[in-house]
DNA sequence: GGCGTGGGATAACGCTGTTACTATGGAAAA
DNA sequence: TTTTCCATAGTAACAGCGTTATCCCACGCC
């Protein structure tokens, strides 16, 4: 009685077959990058043929989506992780970091998230709206900021939501070769220059001068 | 006498075949994204055979790669043709939004430089190093704010790259959906906060409140 | 028990990049 | 002028891809 990861799935119902099928493309994906999610690959990874890829996923693109809102759920896990602390900069300032690491930790996933490595695919506005839930954790903090009273100003969704692409801005330059040799310290300008540029704090007033 | 392009190029020799093909690539890129770049139908453009396209780019990596460096260069000449200003940091603000118009109209060429919208494509060292001259005039233009003086601090290519990172990350973010509705002013905002975060300009310390 | 239907495997289609093979055409050598 | 040779280009094949059509089987229902 053989038993594929694939037969033992198929006993406990489509669901499991569908995190069965996911986790094989996730392997692959982290290993390998984008170009080994083949669904001839992760069919026969999990012991099946590619017809139960169509009837679970409609083809790659739902596939490829699948993974995608997965990404940013693990995305948004790793960030709902970093500590809480005194200081509300201070706790933006460790997400942002948390970011970064994840990013170059996870680079495969954060390119299905961010680039798009796989020629057709384009997130559904469904899975667009998934992704957005994740950076509520930054709009979250930059809240709290504001409700201290110290927002130089803009709206606070606004204001999370430049944080985030100047984060991503470096990470994104980062992974694409293009900061080879100080992207630690570019980085770390990137987020004190933001820290200045958008808040009211004690400290970045003494650096002003004041 | 059929002349297909292909046919009058080759009389000019090869310097001529090779742009003759790189012009079809790039239409076929601008008009229906990194997809259309397929080898039979760049030749079938240019009215020769796929052989040609090994002969002078060894095969579709070559091809990605020069169509790469071509993609900096316009975007180079477009970030040249932005005007003088009396004020330097009127005269960034102005690169910055010259940034996101190239960006936003000739998006399949910014998603070649930046994504990875092509499968196995990656750009040789040589090719990034091309791709860094284009940013020598962000270079230049905070060079000419640390001579003013003006520089908060940080080593002004940090700086630069720090601008160009939140410039890229909001293009990036707005390219990819996550900005549906306000990418106008959180660009705008980024822009404001990098200003005041990275350099010491009158304008700023009123807005400061000194 | 026979029937119908849903699910899965196989194979084919058209596409991709790549490579081997073949023919051709013009320059160099005799 | 004739012959040789080699670079060049076109054709076709190969392996792989996503996708789809076909066939088959096994299960539930009447």
């Amino acid at each position: 009685m053989a038993s594929s990861p694939y037969e033992l799935a198929q006993r406990q119902g489509d669901a499991a077959i569908r995190t069965s099928l996911l986790d094989a493309a996730s392997r692959l994906l982290a290993a390998e990058g984008p170009g080994a999610l083949a669904l001839r690959r992760i069919a026969a990874e999990v012991g099946c043929s590619t017809t139960v890829l169509y009837r679970m996923f409609e083809g790659k693109a739902g596939l490829v989506e699948a993974l995608y809102v997965e990404a940013f759920q693990r995305f948004r896990r790793r960030l709902a992780a970093v500590p809480e602390r005194s200081d509300p900069l201070e706790h933006l300032v460790e997400l942002g970091r948390a970011y970064r690491e994840y990013a170059l930790a996870e680079r495969n996933y954060y390119r299905l998230m961010f680039g798009e490595p796989v020629p057709g695919f384009r997130p559904s506005d469904e899975a667009l709206v998934q992704a957005a839930a994740t950076f509520t954790i930054l709009e979250d903090a930059v809240a709290a900021l504001d409700a201290a009273g110290l927002l130089a100003g803009g709206e606070p969704r606004h204001v999370a939501a430049s944080l985030w692409a100047a984060i991503h801005g470096v990470v994104s330059l980062e992974m694409a070769g293009h900061l080879p040799a100080d992207a630690d310290e570019v980085f770390e300008a990137t987020l004190a220059a933001m820290g200045t540029g958008l808040f009211r704090t004690p400290s970045t007033r003494e650096k002003r001068g004041c």
